[in-house]
DNA sequence: GCTCAACAGGAGCTGTGACTCCGATTCTAG
DNA sequence: CTAGAATCGGAGTCACAGCTCCTGTTGAGC
């Protein structure tokens, strides 16, 4: 086991995560760790003290916001309605993707088979919670799986990052998939 | 003007095209310049003369890629039945990112509002020429535009490229859009 | 306060990839 | 066939980012 930490290495662990949080946010995966590590106010060194690689970084965000993003899913599933507690999970999602890159790749993350951390998989079993309980209230057809449902949240999500993608087309295309999504009327 | 090249010289620059060609689709824009110099038979010093820049090159790939793409396009919009032909531009577009990862580079060039090359304004005109003709034909609903389309084909694309991503769930998802984009029988 | 282990910092190492430069090598006009 | 201009090739340059290492500093138990 590993002991606790003097005070100092915390606060900097800490202010190392909320630096990376917002760099990766607004740059991607491709911002540098320099960046990083001068946003946090800490040298390189420090960076990689605590993360042994950028991608542990990387992987330690992004598991952070799973955390986070599972509980938001979770309590939507239990406090709202079932029927459109599913597209509001989508259309937030959504929106958070627009302004933080670092939530396209948790969902891809979450898109792969083999999964290595266990906060992705509560972000999985959430989205599934949400999607059966809306199956459930018929509002959504009954031939579509979790796998449907995060290749279409990573496609729009990847989709939105690009230019040209104005509130006015997001809400049309959002529009288009919700309309795919409802059960047919011919089933 | 440009004076025609010399003999070599402009076997080498077909050379250089289908090599980058093949290399940029199976690994996208971040391959190496030395590795397409390499899959071609010459030095890197002859890729640089031909294209000054690998955004250079890319660029013409993209560009190259995109009249092929329009042209397609073009005549599936002539020979094809207008309700049918948009969704099998759909599925084919689709089909070719999963192997060629320089049409998601294509797309996410159309999608932009500023566009430089003219070929890439030809291919937009073909896919608008494709959704008119199938709205026209009652197949898509009239509130969904050019904008709205490329976001779902490049959406759909980028997630194409992921792993987990297999035949049984494209087909579902694909689906699922598809339902989306017919006239909602409400409307 | 003192001591020392834990920690911070950032100059530098290393690997990579875009791009340049110039001697060697072809093609082509006459 | 030959001159010479166009072209080729790839070693070398430059910039950048991940990562290491060693010196100086600081927190915590005594």
């Amino acid at each position: 086991m590993t002991r606790s930490l003097r005070s100092d290495a915390q606060r900097n662990r800490q202010r190392i995560l909320e630096a990376a949080e917002v760099v990766f946010a607004l740059k991607g995966p491709s911002a540098s760790t320099e960046e990083i590590a001068q946003k946090a106010g800490v040298g390189i060194g420090t960076v990689f003290r605590h993360f042994p690689t950028k991608e542990a970084l990387l992987q330690a965000i992004i598991k952070g916001l799973a955390v986070r993003v599972a509980a938001e899913t979770g309590n939507l599933a239990r406090t709202g309605e079932p029927a459109t507690a599913f597209f509001q999970f989508f259309t937030w999602v959504i929106g958070q993707a627009a302004e933080q890159r670092t939530v396209v790749d948790l969902l891809a993350e979450a898109g792969v088979e083999v999964i290595v951390a266990k906060p992705v998989d509560a972000l999985r079993d959430a989205v599934a919670a949400l999607l059966t309980a809306a199956q459930r209230a018929g509002a959504v057809r009954r031939d579509v799986g979790v796998p449907e449902v995060l290749a279409l949240l990573i496609g729009l999500c990847q989709a939105s990052l690009h230019a040209g993608w104005s509130p006015e087309v997001r809400d049309r295309t959002l529009a288009v998939v919700f309309d795919g999504l409802r059960p047919s009327p011919t089933a």
